[in-house]
DNA sequence: ACCTGAACACCGTTCAAGT
DNA sequence: ACCTGAACACCGTTCAAGT
């Protein structure tokens, strides 16, 4: 948790360029414009580089090229900056499934397929930024209106679009609780299995993870579906 | 991740009673005799009050009653620490895995099903135990020989029970690497719902957590089985 | 062989003082 | 209004010195 002796690469403060004879009104020699937007971008790239727990208020406020005690001026804490970063990730989470499932088929069987692939095809090439929306401790979700009303949202929508599957009779099964959280475990199952390291383990390479994403949910989805046709249990 | 006033209720040293007039054989007035052991045991029990990033070396080393650099003699850093507490943790889980399985059934996908019953129920009841032996970062599960080859074997196990389920025709599918990655995230996903604090946005209160792991993993296993009857694509 | 206690370099956070 | 810089209480880790 504590880096030993390593400590990260830590550009020296880059010498911010201190605007000689600075008499422009928009001069800013002391006051920083925005800190704030620093900090999370600092922060941002921190996760990127090295997970959340790499992430340091103080190694931010040195990329800023600020004092140690500058970014408290913008966050009570640092979990405070992780919630800033949190509500970032989440929002461009948010954005591309909802481009994705624009573009997507318009039958709600193959929205809620569309909506797996995208959840995992984001999860899979943000790993980080995925793992600080979704790890407890690293925020808290409900202290934060802006992430949770973006995540309830797709909760939401993926209500809907089951609702929708079994009204079309594209589904078998009547439990759709059941059936939602089933998937949602499933695809948060398979992306931390990325995140955690585990896909080695069980075969799963590197560059084949997509396509197995892919793979595991048109597996659960045949399973949803063939509950529809007569066949019932023999 | 840095715990800012509170500190743990922190026992200020419990006072050891230091045998008067030391001179049994036995007596072990500075020597600790099995530090290690202690160790571990303290933060298997900081684990399971604020979690794996509640254990610090120092309040371990507080709770055995040593000095702060007394268990650098039994482990090189806090993650050789981390390390000793997942492989006990590892080993709980496996034999509680094992002793359910020997209690269960005897036909494959009876079994198939009892491991995931086995393995969310110990998961769901011990949660920061779980996170300890899945979390990367954590402690690297390649670095461990002990837990690792645990983890193997549970893999295996899950392989051999499924081949055999397809064997017996209970599974329709015949790509089963892709059936074992799908139940495992499936399990995992759930459980991590539930670490994760995930579970009240999805409607599934913790006295119900259970119930529902028995049936997201009954509905996978449906729709595994119907694949079996010869309805097909209708 | 094992433990102590003081060190060192890191954190998060606070706060008077500066601009 | 915003930032600095020194402080404080925590860490992990090392190491000479004690038993």
């Amino acid at each position: 948790m504590r880096r030993p002796v390593e400590s990260p690469p830590a550009k020296r403060r880059p010498a911010k360029p201190r605007r000689a004879a600075a008499r422009v009104p928009a001069a800013k020699p002391y006051h920083h414009g925005d800190l704030r937007r620093v900090l999370i971008d600092a922060a941002m790239q921190l996760v990127g580089e090295g997970g959340p727990e790499a992430v340091s208020v103080r190694e931010a406020a040195r990329r800023a090229g600020v004092s140690p005690g500058a970014p408290f001026r913008h966050f009570p804490s640092r979990d405070a900056l992780m919630n800033a970063v949190a509500e970032e990730a989440q929002r461009r989470f948010r954005a591309e499934i909802e481009t994705a499932l624009a573009e997507g088929p318009v039958d709600p069987l193959g929205r809620f397929r569309c909506l797996g692939i995208a959840y995992l095809r984001w999860a899979l090439r943000n790993p980080t930024h995925f793992e600080v929306i979704s790890t407890r401790r690293i925020f808290d979700h409900d202290r934060s209106a802006g992430v949770s009303s973006d995540n309830a949202e797709l909760i939401a929508l993926t209500e809907r679009t089951l609702a929708e599957a079994f009204s079309a009779g594209q589904i078998g099964t009547a439990d759709l609780k059941q059936v939602r959280i089933a998937g949602r475990a499933l695809v948060y199952g398979f992306a931390r299995m990325h995140i955690d390291g585990h896909l080695p383990r069980w075969g799963v390479a590197e560059a084949e993870a997509e396509r197995m994403a892919a793979g595991i949910i048109d597996l659960f989805i045949a399973g949803l579906a063939r509950g529809t046709s007569p066949a019932a249990k023999v």
